[in-house]
DNA sequence: AGGTTTCTCTACCAATTGGTAGAGGATGCC
DNA sequence: GGCATCCTCTACCAATTGGTAGAGAAACCT
């Protein structure tokens, strides 16, 4: 119950829920138990539910921003690059599966809101784009439409992040060393499906 | 109302629903309402909501398992298998966008229930695992991991299919040509991420 | 001290949830 | 006709949902 402020902590625990249970099956007080307070002490904070929604989401499309965009402007050229920016995507991942759940609950939210989330995303989205292209020009990577290819990487690494049961039915058991493995053959893939 | 029996049509209703909103997001009334009838005739055919889940399930992955089965089986060897493959999966996922959302729902379901349905889709899955292995053999693809090259197979396409917001943030658009598009940058993307 | 703001609480509410009980209306079989 | 089986219905239920109203404690300002 301690150190950080009450509205934080709800924060936090509503990122859980929703990211692993869904937004929908969520309820409010579900949360105000995970955090251990009362319901209407959520609902002092935040006025009603969808609030609480965009404030989650918001945060955590910040948080993406700031640690993808770090990681990759601190990489070197070339594949590295993209080799920063699946691991500072996945780093997250394994430590809040909830993270990229809730990303993918983008989909089940109204246009305008999942738009608002988006829109906070842009910069990141164009400047891999711009990098992508750039590779392209530099015949370092396979001439496609980099856009396309920019969302099939981002659907294979969430995909792959967000799906436990896919990996189980192809006999994929969680561990260290299997998430180690898991890592590199992603990366494998995807180098082999961007290079020229 | 129609042709098909009561059943059928809660069960088609039922997966819309389910695939499209989520199982927990869905009631029974919502379905009924889609169907034209009383809550109760659902439960008179279905005892709890959590059976007729069931039952939707493996329908769904009966009818994968049958379709994408029949298209790699018919496909001549080599890539076009990959090829029949993925468009057996993106037809359906084209003309019922829920079929593969439902899909996804695995992730939220009990381990118990998951796994009976994954187990039903088991022989498809070494279907294409002892595919991959030959053309492995034989050098026509990058040797690797077959299983996790199967999962981030599923994982890109299955993203593709059931995540509009991602297509719709790299400037994507709906649309018949668009969507041929889509397919063909996604079968080269593929083929890359494969070729030896 | 007195008032204001900040924060959390108990008590309550209408609507919706999955589900039960049981009443009919068909339809077919004898 | 009588009877049973199949199918759909109305009526109801306890539990849970998001949300309102307002009380009370604590801290800060003057």
């Amino acid at each position: 119950m301690a150190g950080k402020p009450t509205r934080e902590r709800i924060l936090e625990a509503a990122l859980d829920r929703f990211g692993t249970a869904g937004i929908d099956s969520t309820s409010l007080d579900d949360i105000a138990r995970g955090v251990g307070v009362a319901k209407q002490t959520l609902l002092y904070w935040f006025p009603s539910k969808e609030e609480l929604v965009v404030a989650v989401l918001q945060r955590v499309a910040d948080e993406l921003v700031v640690e993808v965009g770090a990681a990759v402007r601190g990489a070197p050229h070339g594949f590295a690059r993209v080799e920063a920016a699946v691991t500072a995507v996945f780093r997250p991942a394994v430590r809040r599966p909830a993270l990229l759940g809730l990303v993918r609950e983008l989909n089940r939210l109204s246009p305008e809101l999942a738009d608002a989330v988006v829109s906070r995303m842009r910069p990141l989205v164009d400047l891999a784009v711009a990098y992508l292209e750039g590779e392209m020009d530099a015949g370092r990577l396979r001439r496609a439409d980099a856009r396309l290819l920019m969302a099939f990487a981002y659907s294979t690494v969430v995909g792959v992040a967000t799906e436990p049961v896919a990996l189980r039915a192809v006999g994929w058991e969680p561990g260290v060393a299997s998430l180690r493995k898991l890592r590199a053959e992603l990366l494998a893939f995807l180098r082999a499906a961007l290079a020229a």
